[in-house]
DNA sequence: GTCTATATCATGATAGAC
DNA sequence: GTCTATCATGATATAGAC
C-alpha cells in the first residue's frame, strides 16, 4: 500500500546520484540528459519515465542539495553564549563545509545568478518542515549587542559581512587560484590562515566603541 | 590604406553593442545568435561574416567588458597616503560601480564559475598594455603596516576580505532581495548603510594591537 | 556587403515493440 | 519497466544569389 516507497527504487536513486554529479559539474544548461543516463547506466528514455523532464529532474536535485547546504549552515551555528566562541566555531564549520563541497558552491552560485527562481519555493518548504522561527543568528547578535559585547551593528548587514568574508574566497576561487599562482583555496594552510584573519578582523571590528 | 579602420564599421559596432547587451543579460550559453542579430538589426549571416563564431564574438565582448571592469577597479584606488581616506574612497567608488552595472557583475561571475578560462590571456593583455607593476593596493597596505597605521595583516588576505565585503551583496543579490523582502541592494539607503558598516568593520578590524 | 535558403548537428522528448 | 528508433525543435554555421 505504501506507494511512496516506489519513489525510491534503486534505479531512481542511481539516476538522482548521476544527475547530481553532472548538474554540480556542468550546471543546469551545460548538463546533458544523455550524459546523466550514461552515468546512471540506463538510457535516456528511462530518465523521462522516472522524471518527466530535465527541469523536473533538476528541481529534485536542487531541493536535495540546498536542503543539505542550509542544514549544514544551520548546524554550524553553535549554542554557546560566548560571542567569540560562537564566531570562531561558525567560521570554522562553514568554511570547512565549503572547502569540501566545491561543486555545491558552484551549483548554488549558478542558481543564484540565474535569478534564484527556485529559492522562494524552497524557503517555503524549509519553513513548513522546520516551522518558522527568527533566525538564530540574528537573535544571537541582538543579544550580544544588548549585553554590550559588541557595538551596535545593524544585524542583517553584519550577517552579510560574515557570510561574505567566509564565502568570497570560494566564489572567486577560479580567479584567485589562477591569478595568485600556486594558491589552493582548499588547502589546510590557506584555510587556517583565512579563518584566523576573518576572526581577527570581525572580532576587532565589532568591539564596542 | 588603414585596414584597421574596417574593424570598426558602424555595423560592427552595432553588433558588438547588441552582443554585449544579450551576453550580459543571458550569459554565454543562454544567449542566442538570432536574438543578437535581431537586436543589431541585421541577420544571422552577418554575425558570422564579421565574427567567425559565437565563441569569437563572446571573447570580444568579454575582453572589452573586463577591461572596463578592471580599469574601474584600478581607478577606484586613490592616491592618498591616509589609510582611512584610502579605504573610504575605494569602498565608495567600487560599490557605486557595481551597483550601476548589475549585468556586468553577473557576467563576470558566470565567467568565473565556468572556470575563468579567458582570465589568464586577459591578464596577459592587461600587463602588456599597462606594463607589470606590483598592485598598488598591496603596496599601500605594506606601507601602512610599516608605518604602524594598521596591524600586521597578511596583505593578500586583507584584499580578499575588502573585495569580498564590497562584492558579496551584489553576488548574492537575487537571494538577498528575495529573502529579505523589499530590500533593494542598489538603493541609496542600503548602499550608504553598507558602505558605513564595511568601513567601520574594516577600520576597527585592522587597528594596530 | 547583404540577403535567403539550407546544411548540419545536438538535444530533449516520445512512440511503440517487447 | 526497459529498450530501440525516431520525432520535433532550435541552434550554429555556411552556400550562393544579388
Amino acid at each position: 500500500m505504501d506507494t511512496s516507497a516506489a519513489y525510491s527504487t534503486e534505479t531512481e536513486r542511481r539516476i538522482l546520484q548521476a544527475a547530481t554529479d553532472i548538474f554540480l559539474l556542468k550546471g543546469r544548461d551545460g548538463a546533458r540528459m544523455q550524459e546523466i543516463a550514461d552515468k546512471a547506466g540506463i538510457n535516456k528514455a528511462m530518465l523521462h519515465y522516472y522524471f518527466r523532464s530535465k527541469d523536473k529532474l533538476y528541481e529534485q536535485v536542487f531541493i536535495v542539495q540546498l536542503e543539505q547546504f542550509f542544514t549544514g549552515l544551520l548546524d554550524a551555528i553553535p549554542e554557546t553564549d560566548d560571542v567569540h566562541a560562537f564566531l570562531e566555531h561558525f567560521i570554522d564549520s562553514y568554511m570547512d563545509s565549503m572547502a569540501a563541497n566545491e561543486g555545491l558552491v558552484r551549483f548554488i552560485i549558478w542558481e543564484i545568478q540565474s535569478g534564484a527562481h527556485l529559492m522562494p519555493a524552497f524557503i517555503q518548504t524549509m519553513f513548513s518542515k522546520r516551522g518558522y522561527r527568527k533566525p538564530l543568528f540574528l537573535v544571537k547578535i541582538e543579544q550580544a549587542i544588548d549585553k554590550g559585547q559588541m557595538r551596535n551593528v545593524e544585524p542583517v548587514n553584519f550577517v552579510i559581512s560574515l557570510i561574505g568574508l567566509c564565502a568570497y574566497p570560494f566564489i572567486a576561487r577560479p580567479v584567485l587560484e589562477k591569478v595568485l599562482g600556486g594558491l589552493s583555496i582548499s588547502s589546510a594552510e590557506f584555510l587556517a590562515q583565512r579563518k584566523t584573519e576573518i576572526l581577527q578582523l570581525i572580532w576587532n571590528g565589532i568591539r564596542p566603541e
